[in-house]
DNA sequence: ACCTGAACACCGTTCAAGT
DNA sequence: ACCTGAACACCGTTCAAGT
């Protein structure tokens, strides 16, 4: 890459970060362009999508909560590994304004440049998953994708300012639910 | 009401519902006119924001759901009220993409026209879980927003491809964590 | 009273023209 | 190689002009 368009990239990607913080996942292209000083075409030619765009503001973030997954699965107790780390997970994504719902389409669509972080992701928390169930601390009847759509949902709910005072209570609730399988499973199933 | 006027206002409507069944609660409004052969004006003045065009859509649908709970209140026991309320309020919710969005935004917002409707959903759904409560059915460290918002976030998991087809499992996973509280309600209070 | 559609200020996306 | 910005096809919203 020339050095003139590595400038632009990683100013690019800079300036993106702060609109996306303001105004959330669908900030205008137009205006990050504008603001980083920055023909429009130059920013699709670094990012042909918007996807591209947070893909590149997100994978080192992502890489974190892997490794982050492997330390907690030797320095915790499988329940509490599980639950710190997706507490982290839907605390981090609740900083972004809609990414939940981008990501969520993207595990469905491996055309999407997301698509490999939500894959990393959800294996990161199936291990997890999987651990605390072999043990007997996690319900067994939730799999991987299950996990990612209940931590979807609590980001989402998280970033709504209706439910987002009482993120934490239902996330303790819904925590609640996936540690504690006391016959509770059967439910209406 | 004029009688031109009056038929305007309900082909509009009548448009509205399918072309928002088709592209979910951001359809082109300009589309909408279009369709249904009315000046964009028109639209507009009958319905001066989008959420008063949705509260027209939707409010026969919502006194619906009011009524429903009183049968359900002495019909059925507290939990299956409860839990049935719940589950017709998701599904009915989940068919129209974005919606969900939107109503959490409404019941913030006095000065939307959802605003009402949202007040009275969760007016209903707080005397079912009050009913439910009172007899040691469901967990007492829950109100009616609480409810409100895991109905909203079971809605936006139906309303995601991704999820979809998972929807009533992770209903049961939800609903058995409001129901049965046997000392999970202080994990990490 | 009610309806119409042009006008304005925004988008996302593409691509010919420049350096 | 890379950058620019005009061009195109869309929006939501408003409002002067018509009937």
């Amino acid at each position: 890459m020339r050095a003139d368009a590595k400038k632009n990239y990683e100013h690019i990607l800079a300036v993106a970060n702060v609109v996306i913080a303001e105004h959330g996942v669908d900030a205008s292209l137009r205006d990050i362009a504008r603001r980083a000083g920055v023909g429009l075409g130059t920013l699709y030619r670094h990012f042909p999508t918007r996807e591209a765009l947070l893909e590149a503001l997100l994978r080192a973030s992502f890489d974190e909560f892997t490794t982050k997954a492997r330390i907690l699965e030797t320095a915790s107790s499988p329940d509490d590994a599980l639950v710190s780390w997706l507490r982290e997970v839907v605390e981090f994504t609740s900083n972004y304004q809609g990414v939940v719902d981008v990501m969520m389409a993207a595990k469905e669509d491996p055309e999407s440049a997301l698509h490999a972080s939500c894959i990393t992701m959800r294996t990161a928390g199936t291990k997890l998953l999987a651990r605390a169930q072999a043990e007997g601390l996690a319900r067994i009847d939730m799999d991987g994708d299950d996990l990612f759509s209940l931590a979807a949902a609590l980001a989402w709910l998280s970033n709504q300012p209706s439910s987002a005072p009482r993120a934490d209570h239902l996330f303790s609730i819904i925590a609640s639910a996936i540690l504690t399988n006391r016959a509770g499973s059967d439910f209406r199933a």
